[in-house]
DNA sequence: CTGCTCGGCA
């Protein structure tokens, strides 16, 4: 009963539950309140977790092995490793060893931090002390190294694997089906699937809601209904994943309407809803400009009792701020930490750029160190959020130190960040340093790309060095360039599958196509069938993408002349 | 009653 009450994420229920088998006479054990303990923890709701445990103290209840490896799990997935290391300090005063699964926990939740070789040398400790790693060690790390380190590295692991001894089961496979997904090898990922089907673990649920992303993602979706076909011949009902995905495609295809009528006939067809579900079709509205639509889909959620996570938050927060309606965003940030949700970067970033954008840089920065303060590390967006700050506000030269301060530290920046700095330098004037960054990062192969380019151009242009402008503008087209900027628009996995389907995917159609929109001035309709061309594979011709970026930079340029 | 794989936010 307890139990059914927490799948269905009514705590307070079965807490009632608690109080109710008092009064029959029978007392709550630790399996009951490690029951509950488990639901807080994998929901993030560390406050009421920790409510809990209290009671059970106080009960006289003493904590057992999974009570403290329940404990060390909901810690590690908020990313709480140092709580989690005193919850291991405490087993082994209460005299209960970690065991491999605390070990395996432990290793998941630096993998989640993307701290790999601490992780790999915690394996190694495992392997000298007596507990032994096993496939679910091995499991961890190989998705820690494709999530945060090489993919050699990972396969690395797999052949370790398979020389111990120990066989590669549906986990591992689904990881591999999933690296490949994400590398937009379908073909490879469907390949694997069919190698599951031949040894002991055939695919399984999660393998097929894996290829139905893969293929969505890749705007594949012929073959992502295949493969919900093949699932139910194969005996596997669709689930709430599988719902997800789907709604999130139509989402990205900006179908709003019939994603709201699936989610709507969802529980009519057997689904379960939950808040990814809500929150998916959330964001969908938002982006799409249905500000008021996706508020009353919130409090339609808040009214089914369906309890938001730290992204869903994430997600109104978001919204409300691109509203400006910054106070009710921070309600809902304190309403977060009240319902003891852990804020994650996510959070802080959303804020802090809000707080940016309306010019209240310092505020941002006390954000940004409360964000230190808890143990988050302020990545590549929070970097460059501060950065285009301190650049819009005036105080070039703050962003500069922090700038170089970030890369002395040896943090991850990327092409958003030299941009950012690029484009800062130029509103200065200060084109030398602007060009010493752009050779800096095409050292780094981040780039230029058209965004670097428009800012060293405008800056060049308001300074009269009209044979420069030119010069570079020459240099944008050169070939080499073109390739890595459809890299990135492959990478980016920009899907525009309407448009896909409905042009030929002949390549000089396509080609012919792009031309003639570039000469009609449609520059953004030239570039959304570049997209889908790529998408597809085809071919273009050279003069294309020599059009195509002559037209971006006339864009450009009349974006930029509208500005000033 | 605890761990690894699938869906969402920046």
């Amino acid at each position: 009963m307890i139990l059914g009450c927490c799948l269905e994420g009514k705590f307070n229920e079965a807490i009632s539950f608690i109080e109710k088998m008092k009064e029959f006479g029978c007392f709550p054990d630790s399996v009951t309140y490690n029951t509950i303990l488990g639901f807080f923890c994998k929901k993030g709701r560390l406050k009421e977790a920790g409510n809990l445990l209290q009671d059970m103290k106080e009960k006289g209840l003493m904590p057992n092995r999974y009570t403290f490896n329940i404990l060390v799990s909901g810690y590690c997935k908020v990313g709480w490793l140092k709580e989690a290391r005193k919850v291991i300090d405490l087993m082994v005063q209460n005299d209960v060893l970690p065991d491999i699964w605390t070990y395996n926990m432990l290793i998941n939740g630096l993998c989640g931090e993307g701290r790999i070789e601490e992780a790999v040398k915690l394996k190694d400790e495992m392997e000298h002390s007596k507990v032994l790693p096993d496939v679910v060690t091995y499991n961890t790390l190989i998705d820690g190294y494709f999530k945060h380190g090489s993919s050699e590295d990972g396969f690395r692991l797999v052949e370790e694997m398979r020389e111990k001894g120990m066989e590669l089961n549906a986990v591992t496979n689904n990881i591999l089906v999933k690296w490949y997904c994400k590398e937009g090898k379908m073909d490879e990922a469907s390949e694997r699937a069919r190698m599951m089907e031949e040894s002991g673990f055939p695919p399984d649920k999660v393998t097929y809601n894996t290829l139905i992303n893969g293929y969505c993602k890749a705007g594949k979706l012929g073959e992502a209904f295949e493969m919900m076909d093949l699932m139910g011949r194969k005996g596997f009902k669709m689930d709430t994943i599988t719902l997800n995905t789907i709604l999130h495609t139509l989402c990205r295809e900006k179908k709003l309407k019939e994603a709201s009528e699936l989610l709507n006939s969802a529980s009519n067809r057997g689904y379960l809803l939950d808040e990814v579900s809500y929150g998916t079709l959330l964001a969908g509205y938002f982006r799409d400009g249905m500000a008021d639509k996706a508020l009353q889909l919130w409090s339609e959620m808040r009214k089914k009792e369906i309890i938001p996570s730290i992204i869903t938050y994430n997600t109104i927060i978001r919204g409300l701020c691109q509203l400006g309606k910054t106070e009710q965003a921070i309600s809902k940030f304190k309403e977060l930490l009240r319902n003891g949700l852990v804020p994650d970067a996510t959070t802080y970033n959303t804020i802090i750029h809000v707080y940016c954008k309306e010019g209240k840089v310092e505020k941002a920065f006390e954000l940004h160190n409360k964000m230190v303060e808890k143990s988050l590390k302020p990545d590549v967006f929070t970097c460059n959020i501060l950065l285009s700050g301190l650049c819009s506000d005036g105080m070039l030269e703050k962003a500069l130190k922090l700038f170089n301060t970030w890369i002395s530290e040896g943090k991850a920046i990327d092409q958003v960040t030299y941009n950012t700095m690029i484009s800062g330098l130029c509103k200065e004037g200060r084109l030398e340093d602007a060009f010493h960054l752009v050779s800096e990062m095409k050292e780094r192969n981040l780039g230029p790309d058209h965004y670097t380019y428009s800012a060293i151009l405008g800056a060049l242009a308001s300074a009269g060095r009209m044979n420069e402008a030119d010069e570079f503008m020459s240099k944008m087209v050169e070939v080499e360039n073109f390739r890595e900027q459809s890299l990135q628009l492959k990478e980016q996995n920009v899907k525009t599958s309407e448009i896909t389907e409905a042009y030929d995917p002949d390549s000089n159609a396509c080609s012919e196509q792009i031309i003639e929109l570039c000469n009609q001035g449609r520059y953004k309709d030239a570039m959304r069938i570049f997209e889908a061309s790529n998408q597809k594979g085809v071919t273009l011709s050279k003069s294309t993408y020599i059009v195509l970026m002559e037209g971006l930079i006339k864009r450009r340029k009349r974006l930029s002349k509208a500005v000033q």
